[in-house]
DNA sequence: TGCGATAATACTTTATCCATAATTATGAAA
DNA sequence: TTTCATAATTATGGATAAAGTATTATCGCA
């Protein structure tokens, strides 16, 4: 990213960029009541950009405010991740559908060599690499497809399935898995066919979902044992 | 709507909500700067519930805070309407099919009688009440698919077309063609067709956006008369 | 011993004040 | 006369303080 700021961003904007960081990270953790006056301190600011900041992790969903009581950390239950991928699937089959209509041919060697870190990553085992260079994949669909509300709604629904603990790739057998959906999704979208580009991605998103339910499940296994 | 509030809203959702009142209204017309100042005078209230209202509305879409610059409402393009109908479209077809597939009997009954609703107030050409009609039956299908991601996420879209100005029941035509589309709807609901169902959503969908155009084509068309 | 009421404490909420940054207007110089 | 620079004014953004409400704990009465 861009570290050199050319509007500064305000208070409240860069406490909930930390704040969300410390959710995503589990240092919040969900269910947990979040307290103003001592995260004020932490930070050493006031509570009037905290308060702001909270308001804005509030309409993420990323937090939960209940008048008179405070702000909770929400929690994620596995319904609600079944109910959010469902319409991610939904948003980002469009996402691949658009992009794969409209794609130039500066955008598909574009989206090649951004395929080709996905490969080397995943042959050094690499799941940081991977990891980024699938975030990098999906971001360059979405300036293809370009619209920028499409592209509001998946972000928010991604940050709030970042609540849930488990990384999916850490998955046994998961990296090549995605990888081979992912060569599906770029195949369709370089032979121009919308439709299956559309497909081969909600079967992406599909395999993500069940890749995390194995994962929690394994997860309660350990925890009732 | 259910006036008695067991739990009294902050402050600053009194405010949000006041204000998206008058931003739809277009007493506060797209694009127009939003004296902070002058707005808390007039509500008699500081600024500092005033700015958190401010932070949940920009986060909704409905106005834009350029940091050190204020805050002004959001202006919708054309091509913005484009992309957003071409979400929700995705996303209220998706309800539709959803509740194609889980509604009960007495869900079909509930839909049935909103119908007729719609019907009663077509046949007395009454705007207002086919527009409440409209909304209940779109809510039903919501509350039938009950996904409260999908339906944040309709509502949030929703709010940001209310910011253009027409309404596309007022196109000439327009009540009778939304009223056949409804049937068609209504019909694939009743014959449990889910694939049907989203069909006729993403038509109705559709058909609502080309109206909208339609209105803002006249209006252009006046204007440069 | 249990339940209810009252009081106290703590946290949310709101208001006022202050500082900083941006924009506009005016004056001077070219 | 026009442009650039500087100063002043205005609005945003942050902090602190005060008030109101909710919850919890303790005490008294049944």
């Amino acid at each position: 990213m861009n570290s050199s700021r050319i509007a500064p961003l305000a208070l409240y904007q860069e406490v909930a960029e930390r704040l969300r960081q410390r959710i995503f990270s589990h240092e919040l953790k969900p269910g947990t009541w979040v307290d103003e006056q001592a995260l004020a301190e932490h930070y050493g600011i006031s509570r009037t950009p905290l308060r702001e900041a909270l308001k804005v992790l509030a309409s993420e969903g990323l937090v939960t405010l209940k008048p008179r009581r405070g702000c909770y950390v929400t929690e994620i239950s596995e319904r609600d991740l079944d109910d959010i991928f469902s319409v991610i699937r939904l948003l980002e089959g469009q996402c691949a559908r658009e992009a794969a209509a409209r794609a130039t041919d500066a955008d598909r060697a574009e989206l090649e060599r951004i395929h080709a870190q996905l490969e080397a990553a995943a042959r050094k085992n690499d799941i940081n690499g991977f990891f980024e260079a699938n975030q990098a994949f999906h971001r360059a669909l979405q300036d293809i497809a370009d619209n920028r509300w499409l592209l509001q709604v998946i972000e928010d629904l991604r940050k709030v399935i970042k609540l849930s603990r488990h990384h999916s790739l850490f998955s046994e057998g998961r990296l090549e898995q995605s990888l081979s959906e992912h060569r599906a999704i770029l195949g369709a979208l370089l032979a121009r066919d919308p439709e299956r580009t559309e497909l081969s991605m909600r079967e992406h998103i599909d395999s993500g979902r069940k890749a995390l339910a194995r994962i929690a499940h394994a997860r309660s296994e350990v925890a009732s044992a």
